[in-house]
DNA sequence: GCTGGCGTTCACGTCGGCGTCAAGGTCTAC
DNA sequence: GTAGACCTTGACGCCGACGTGAACGCCAGC
């Protein structure tokens, strides 16, 4: 199949595969004509790579998982470079969760403070 | 005081404080000179946009906690602006959260699926 | 043969919050 | 008077993941 096809059934723009291209993370083969030419397999890394992003990886980081799929396992995560990002990934996801608890008691704190200091100044008692 | 020595109170670069003069955040007074004039107030005001942003504040959310401030408010959180954007950076917070909790969750089922394949390819039981 | 719908490459624009020059003006100390 | 430590504006660079448009090639159907 062509890009455009491609791009509709991974519901991602053209756009989208010719950078994942640039990168060199999905680097289809060419037609006699130039065109871009995929297969089921592109598919398939494609849907990974959409699902790692939305899971918050960076494209460079599902680079692993594209070779692993490429190295013809049947789980992208399966091989050794792609467990230790997903286990680097699932550390990252704790700290930010750790660190947005804090936040959170932060901003709890200044919002009853200044609604202390509104109902000082309305002279009412809280 | 002049723009080098309020950078050195706040702990911030002048490239910083010239970029809130731009934002018209922290716009100044003058010097006979054209260099920019800061007081007590601009240092307090500063630091506040600085423990905005350590919250995960836009800069362009900071706007009403600075106003809040030169309008002669004691706490930049005491204004309506600023007690709303403040609420709705706790929804956001809470909305991160959330959705930390689902990727972290989707992470290890990942990671459990992917440890079973290559136990099962190495022929050693879970 | 020509229109329309595909495809191609190149290359700049976007978002935020500054960093990092460059080229110059100002003030103080010696 | 000159070094050097401060200040000024202007403007491009950076990061990531594309969006967007220009200018062009290819191919099917009428």
């Amino acid at each position: 199949m062509r890009i455009g096809e491609l791009a509709r059934l991974a519901d991602v723009t053209t756009r989208t595969l010719r950078h994942y291209d640039e990168l060199g993370l999905l680097t289809g083969r060419r037609g006699a004509n130039g065109y871009r030419v995929y297969d089921d397999a592109d598919l398939r890394t494609v849907r990974e790579i959409r699902m790692l992003v939305g899971l918050g990886f960076a494209l460079e980081d599902t680079r692993p998982f594209v070779e692993c799929l490429r190295a013809g396992h049947e789980r992208a995560a399966s091989c050794p470079d792609s467990l230790a990002v997903l286990r680097r990934r699932i550390a990252e996801v704790d700290d930010s969760v750790d660190r947005l608890h804090e936040v959170r008691g932060e901003l709890t704190r200044q919002l009853g403070e200044a609604s202390r200091a509104r109902c000082e100044f309305s002279g009412i008692d809280p």
